[in-house]
DNA sequence: CGCTGATGCTGAACCGGTTTAGGAAGGTGC
DNA sequence: GCACCTTCCTAAACCGGTTCAGCATCAGCG
């Protein structure tokens, strides 16, 4: 099949191909009747212009990038991301905009591949997740001037606009609910240390826990690192009555292992999970966890790097706060 | 920052832009000592080409596209999606090839897609997945010339080239394990029925379990309809004593529906999965699955698209046969 | 020595859009 | 009647690569 340029509806419609590109890009300089006719022509010979002709004169790719760099083996399992690219996709594809995902295995080619990116023209911006402190990625696209928006702050994102989640105020409520039910010694399995928003709920499960006996424990995301920790922790000679995970996947792992060890949930354990998803449901019993719409954050971040895109918008945007629902995982302490 | 462009390269060099065109592509055309000065000077400058002047001389995009259509919510559990894309990336971005991933509702939407793609050059070619008996896609793809690679056949993928692993295969080395140990009332908890690969398996079942009581139900691969299929199968006045799942994420949510019932597995009810992950292994009792390598599987496929854009290749290509890994979750029937 | 062919390079056309300088036509003010 | 301003459109330049016809240069050969 052939596919009709920008000339042959020019030619069609008796005008040239400049007055073309203004009618169809709504640019004054054009009459209504000449406009409406080659709208016209246009839909007729059911032309679409192409991506690359447009991208190099009107320098913009048409594109946003979005790499990620955690193990494939860890990102796998996790329903997150999905709903998150699921999310950023719905808004990005009203508006004709590709999503270019990449996966690579750590920073340093994550950051190659933003400076490749950039010399290539090959997008307009770039999403960055998972922020550690002191990023160095934001140093990278700050000094490039390439537009990202940085999924996850406050704080350590430099000059680069933001959308994140209040981390502290979900971390709260999941002690606070703990608390109430009676329990005072909570352990916490936690994700990658590295990642900021790890630090902050490292942080606010702290200050929660103040009084208490509270600890945390780093793993790297992994149902199998999860599990491991969970063995340790249920193993101490004063083993916690509650356990906070930092995903939904090392939550099903920590259930698996407690029953494995003949630890009733949640009679002699209660467990929360951090992040929400079929899966939780699906155990027995549920799991007590905090939800959060991600794929309606995703959209958000989406129109986020859009605005900058367009010029306007930009600094922090905080997303709603996360809310914690109660199932059957989480009960009062044996006494 | 400004980005150098090849203009700049042949200023520097002293020669004409053409040449160093030839010289940085590997073209004849120039000498040794020119290629070679050339080459240097780009690396100077870190001069990389510009993806959209070079997809439009070159009428390549540079991009190959991924349309995921299954409802976000099933998408969101299954880790062999996100294995399959790694595979698939860590092919193409040896090329420098970039994938464009879009989620959509619906076979109209992606068809859709694909129109709007071709339309727009924005894609060198894509990936069709969850192919389906007489599936529109095929046509269209067809008709419009966009190079595709159906992953999964084989049959009804028309003329495009096809990579599939051997389904009826798997499924007899699953029967067959089951049979070994004396099993002789097997429920099978299928996927999407519509799915090709799908009925492949069913029929491979029904073929295997010839002499037996064999039955298979179907779902939509999301974890809640698995544990819906499994609460019916126990409760009927003679139960299955070995369930085959169709996926990982419904096997563990019959593990915990079975759990749930009071239903011990292995003792009472054996539990085979389809596809392996970090999952079966975390679970107590840990499942017996069919593994294979998705990210190989994935790389195999990129290669074979690759292939075909390159105008070689084609045709049908089997990959490696699945491999049934048996754990603790099947034992000998009841007596 | 003149012819042939290969080699190495230049200059220009081309891909399909966007953008801009400029010109024709028509209306307005004095 | 003439200067001046809009409105609507055309022609051409431009984005940054690739490709190809054609021109010099030089070696090989009869």
């Amino acid at each position: 099949m052939k596919r009709p340029t920008i000339m042959d509806i020019a030619r069609r419609a008796g005008v040239s191909k400049g007055a073309v590109s203004m009618a169809l890009n709504g640019q004054p300089g054009v009459s209504e009747a000449t406009r409406r006719r080659i709208l016209q022509v246009a839909q007729e010979l059911d032309w679409h212009p192409n991506n690359a002709a447009r991208a190099l004169s009107a320098a913009r790719a048409g594109a946003i990038g979005l790499v990620l760099a955690r193990p494939a083996r860890t990102l796998g399992v996790e329903p997150f991301f999905f709903q998150l690219i699921s999310g950023l996709q719905a808004e990005l594809s009203e508006r004709r905009i590709a999503l270019l995902l990449q996966v690579v295995d750590d920073h340093v080619a994550e950051m190659e591949l933003y400076r490749q990116w950039w010399s290539e023209r090959r997008v307009d911006g770039v999403f960055v997740i998972d922020l550690r402190a002191q990023d160095e990625r934001v140093r990278l696209l700050e000094k490039l001037g390439l537009p990202a928006l940085v999924i996850g702050g406050p704080g350590h994102h430099g000059e680069l606009p933001s959308v994140w989640a209040d981390d502290a105020h979900g971390m709260r409520s999941i002690v606070t609910h703990l608390t109430g039910l009676g329990h005072k010694r909570i352990a916490r399995v936690a994700g990658l240390p590295e990642l900021l928003h790890t630090q902050r709920r490292t942080a606010a499960f702290r200050e929660a826990t103040r009084g208490l006996a509270g600890w945390t424990v780093s793993t790297d995301y992994s149902g199998e690192q999860g599990a491991e920790a969970t063995r340790r922790l249920l193993a101490a000679p004063e083993p916690p009555t509650a356990i906070v995970y930092d995903n939904d996947v090392m939550a099903v792992a920590g259930v698996a292992v407690a029953a494995e060890l003949g630890v009733p949930v949640p009679e002699r354990l209660s467990v929360v999970a951090w992040d929400d998803s079929p899966l939780c449901q699906l155990l027995h019993p549920q799991l007590t966890a905090l939800t959060r719409d991600t794929f309606a954050f995703g959209a958000r971040a989406a129109r986020a790097l859009l605005d900058v895109l367009d010029g306007a918008g930009g600094g922090d945007l905080e997303d709603h706060v996360p809310e914690l629902v109660a199932r059957e995982s989480t009960a009062p302490p044996a006494p």
